[in-house]
DNA sequence: TACAACCATGAGTCAGACTCATGATCGCAG
DNA sequence: CTGCGATCATGAGTCTGACTCATGGTTGTA
């Protein structure tokens, strides 16, 4: 389990001799004496039998070996430090942005949310609603949940839950003037959709009747006020199943067909600056710890 | 550049103790008493100022504080592993397999490869052409470079040479009976593709001309041999213009048209275990540099 | 109830990290 | 081409802090 190979404090001259280039100066930042550096270097680079620097008069010039080895070195180093800030950010009061699709945030998010805050007590989650994709170059939104259709490209990105879409409705619509028996009876009925309805036209096309055009349709961007219209019998919601198990289950709504449109799902996107700030990374890996990833 | 909040015994002694969570048996597992491990853990705790283990009678459990530092601690050291088992790799010979596509070997790998070999002239490179999509399940490849329209999902993947594809020929043909002045003009010529024609059919589109259909076609998986076949006269390949430089220079080919079709890339993929392997990491790595990634 | 399996503690030891003083090398300014 | 300054190397000696030892405390278990 330990790698009895790692000599501590060579690494750590080593890494300081490295990034200045000069043992003299890393001397200096690491507060010893010139001496000390050298002692340490030579003893690592005989315990590792390799030459990592080429001394060349006055000047320091990191051999291949030695930039092998200084990749890694670094890298470790900077896990240690980046351990030590999550220490402090766990102390220090603080707060994490997210930006999340209602739906999501009211079904998914809120109810995990109680063991965030017990795990973290000093970090607050400011989370914002929001239904479009966030532009991190422009907001000063931490990290951000959306829903896409495919894994957005061109940035850090999770896939939290796959989104699985049917319609729902009011069980009063199975029964009444126009029940719903086949999806083509929709056509009777007004649609609940978000923006613009392309998702509802690749439902109908799955269901095999892309040419439907209902009577009407209404849009509203906010999943949980579609939600709750469909639950009033407003009209029929496309919605994704894996968050709908509650009305689902207590009959407020029902999935009129089987037909069901693997659309997507919801992702975690972050900026690469994120994981270098420790309450966006505790909270993304968080995250992802209870989605399963 | 020094981090000096980090106390390198003290880090190992946690991470040793967390990995056994049991201080005993780390102290075995670092050589050293048991009461070592508990002075170390005892001082990083108040260093930090942050309990890191309960201890609950003989059991002990990570806080969460412990967790988090943890999570960071391990992934320093085994960068630091990693970096040795480089060294290691540096010293004793050893090959990594690489599956290439033909053209990219000849134009982009191999006049690197002699950097790579100076740098590393411990490892040995086995490169095999191959113009299919390297299954690593089935295949002893450590890593495979592939052309693919776009980014391969569900495995590592990073796009090395973007390709941008344009019909090239002999000069002569752009005499001759049959002259290549506009798209249209290829129906009278053979056409060189690679197993179905269908980047043919998109450059067709782009070009304007999505009904096309040539009198003839070869098929030739391997570029070498359909450039070579071009610049013999024997049809028109479409091929990717980063490597073509050479004979577009040096007029043994030519680019009849302007039209471009941009086409997905040359991309470097590997599976998961690659980068646990050094050398395979090791030439991961150089790529990705010689690539400027 | 005795034992075993733990971790904690305080005093003392000791290895190895560090210092000091000095040497060696070489670029550079005059 | 000479002397200075900037560097790294070296070996002997010092000293700190990591480690050991011996022991105590707690609790689950047979």
């Amino acid at each position: 389990m330990i790698d009895h190979r790692i000599r501590l404090h060579g690494l750590r001259a080593f890494a300081a001799a490295a990034c200045h280039m000069n043992f003299t100066r890393a001397a200096e930042d690491l507060g010893v004496s010139q001496s000390a550096v050298s002692h340490q270097i030579q003893q690592l680079e005989r315990h590792v039998d390799t030459q990592l620097f080429h001394r060349r008069n006055r000047k320091l010039a990191l051999t291949e070996a030695g930039h092998v080895l200084l990749s890694e070195v670094q890298k470790g180093f900077s896990h240690f430090t980046r351990g030590l800030d999550d220490l402090e950010a766990l102390k220090a009061s603080g707060a994490v942005v997210v930006d999340v699709t209602p739906r999501f945030a009211l079904k998914w998010l809120a109810p995990r949310l109680r063991d965030f805050s017990h795990r973290f007590p000093a970090i607050t989650l400011k989370y914002r609603q929001s239904t479009k994709t966030t532009d991190f170059a422009t907001s000063d939104a931490d990290v951000s949940i959306e829903w896409h259709l495919v894994e957005p490209p061109d940035r850090t990105s999770h896939l939290l839950v796959s989104a699985r879409f049917s319609p729902i409705c009011s069980p009063d619509l199975l029964s009444g003037a126009h029940p719903l028996r086949v999806p083509s009876d929709i056509r009777n009925h007004t649609l609940l959709y978000e923006r613009d309805g392309t998702t509802w036209s690749k439902w109908f096309e799955v269901a095999g009747c892309p040419d439907l055009t209902p009577a009407e349709g209404v849009a509203i961007d906010d999943g949980n006020i579609r939600v709750q219209a469909a639950i009033n019998g407003q009209g029929i919601d496309l919605g994704s199943l894996e968050l709908l198990t509650d009305e689902l289950a207590s009959g407020r709504l029902v999935q009129p067909f089987d037909t069901i449109l693997d659309a997507g799902g919801y992702y975690l996107t972050y900026p690469a600056k994120a994981l270098d700030q420790p309450r966006p990374r505790l909270f993304i890996q968080w995250l992802l710890r209870e989605a399963g990833l």
